[in-house]
DNA sequence: CTGTATCCCGTTCGATACTG
DNA sequence: CAGTATCGAACGGGATACAG
């Protein structure tokens, strides 16, 4: 097994976090920040999808992307993965009562950034400028 | 030439998000995910900061990422860099009206993890069984 | 004190090829 | 169709040295 595939960040430096969590809380926040996490849940918010359906509504995500970051999520205990017995294979991903519950709260990220980023792009021109 | 280093990220990939604000969101949320970004944001929503003390105040934050998260708030409009001519040399670093509006969902997100950390961690450990 | 520039290593991620 | 294995390029980020 490559070491790569599976494991999630650890985050070894109790330095940074020694008296409180948010050495956690900055984990989560990096899994919910990386590249493909919150487009797979949010696509997922509308409901369960398959594999190469997941791959198809988001654009860029490729095959071996989306496989580790479905792992993480599963292993986070967010998403549920269900395989048919069929041929050809047939695996439905489905957000779990936990993920569900991360919906909302990233719902307010969203729409931040959506009420914002005329004020960010802004500041990016002129800063650039 | 290869003066990657201290330019916050630009916007590289246009391919993902062609016609549509997904990948401004995403970049969004990959900032926030950083590293260090949130530790900061959280660390000035306490006060105006100078240098010094928020390198302080931060354990594990090195010198040099300091100076790119700064950059890269800075040129979002979400922190002001304030230089007063003396010596030896004070700069603070202060949260805008913009930044400071980033705080609150900021907060549902650290709530949502502080209040599931444990399902979470369940789930891992069941997961690595 | 604050900030910039280099070096350098580990990690990440996309492309590709292969399996059940 | 779903998933795994491997490889190489790119990136992140720490240590360090240096400058205003």
């Amino acid at each position: 097994m490559p070491q790569e595939s599976l494991r999630p960040p650890q985050w070894p430096d109790d330095r940074v976090c020694s008296a409180d969590q948010k050495g956690l809380v900055r984990e989560m926040l990096t899994r919910i920040g990386d590249k493909w996490t919150t487009l797979v849940i949010t696509t997922l918010a509308r409901g369960p999808l398959r594999f190469s359906a997941l791959l198809g509504e988001i654009n860029g995500l490729s095959h071996r992307m989306l496989t580790v970051t479905l792992r993480a999520l599963e292993r986070d205990g967010l998403v549920t993965r269900t395989v048919y017995a069929e041929v050809p294979p047939r695996v439905e991903y489905t957000l779990t009562d936990l993920g569900v519950t991360l919906i909302a709260p990233l719902g307010t990220i969203v729409d931040w950034v959506e009420g914002h980023q005329g004020q960010v792009a802004a500041s990016r021109a002129e800063f650039d400028a």
